[in-house]
DNA sequence: GTCTATAATCTGATAGAC
DNA sequence: GTCTATCAGATTATAGAC
């Protein structure tokens, strides 16, 4: 309704890609509202449950772009398995482009919060099980039966998030790139 | 040589385990200090260093203790995919039973310090190399051909990583469970 | 080796003027 | 909505007596 909501956008986008970078406690305020260019008396504002809101808002920012990059990429092949292994291929050519500028999507938030905050654990629940549902749904589309199919989106989810860590303190793709290459081994 | 190393492996000990449960940047000195029962004044006398050489050392241990429990764990049978699903199972009855009083070994160490100390991010870097070959071993001494059996023991390692993960997060082994349930699919 | 006190800096959060 | 100043508490780290 208001005129420009675009400080409280700022912030979310910024804290969204601080958090997966730093993690939770090592990303301040004032890094966030410095680097977001709002001003800081703002974000009491826009946000008066504090940080852990600012938190719960970036991890749902963060899920929603993840969830449309998985579903675009599932969608580039009819086929599961190559869709799954193309996918995860993206994400590990991302990896070596950016380096390190893009963090793992939740991972630090979830690891460092989901004792201390019951709320932010929850976000971080929902943002899993969205990413596993969205291989779930590839699966079934191509006749895997329902219940094999979620196991299989769960055990994929996992497989790739740890991948992912792995990676991230190797600093290099090899992770990813041999869990896509295991992925036909899984799917048959 | 000198009298009593008590305070230092208290420190260390009760380093480990709050790093892996709260984190890096949650756990201060003063905490560390206070449940380990030794003087504040003596940390910096042990590690001159301070927080970073703690949490170097802190990893080492842990990486050690896991090691160990991996290594004994897979000996519990001669066929390679029972005893790597037996291991599983133990971590995820484990993780069940001791909720979440124990963490996931190195993983929020690695993510919140990879980007911010290389020598820690190495320590975490070789923690994983030893995880790895530990089932790459394994699978060696069962027959597998060295290239595949280290690439397995990559891409285990990651799944079993990742679904510890999932599971912190979800508040639940179900995800662990399933990696194990995939184990024959994945070797065979 | 131990312990205390404290420095210097950062944190999340608040109050109040504009 | 914005901005400044500030609070109380936490952090890592150090100095120096014992």
């Amino acid at each position: 309704m208001s005129g420009k909501e675009n400080s409280r956008e700022r912030l979310i986008k910024t804290a969204s890609r601080l958090f997966q970078l730093q993690g939770y406690h090592a990303t301040g305020l004032n890094q966030i509202t410095k680097e977001s260019g709002a001003p800081k008396g703002s974000l009491y504002y826009h946000f008066p449950d504090g940080k852990e809101q600012l938190a719960i808002e970036s991890v749902q920012l963060t899920t929603a772009f993840v969830s449309k990059q998985i579903e675009e990429g599932l969608n580039k092949s009819t086929d599961p398995i190559e869709a799954i292994q193309l996918f995860i291929k993206d994400m590990a050519e991302r990896f070596e482009r950016e380096s390190c500028t893009v963090g793992i999507p939740i991972a630090a938030v979830a690891l460092e919060t989901s004792l201390i905050s019951e709320p932010l654990r929850a976000s971080c629940q929902s943002a899993y099980q969205k990413f596993q549902s969205a291989f779930t749904e590839k699966l079934i589309q191509s006749g895997y039966e329902e219940k094999h199919a979620m196991e299989l989106g769960i055990v994929i989810n996992s497989m790739i998030e740890g991948a992912f860590l792995i990676s991230f303190t190797m600093g290099k793709s090899e992770p990813l790139l041999l869990v896509a290459k295991q992925i036909p081994s899984l799917l048959k």
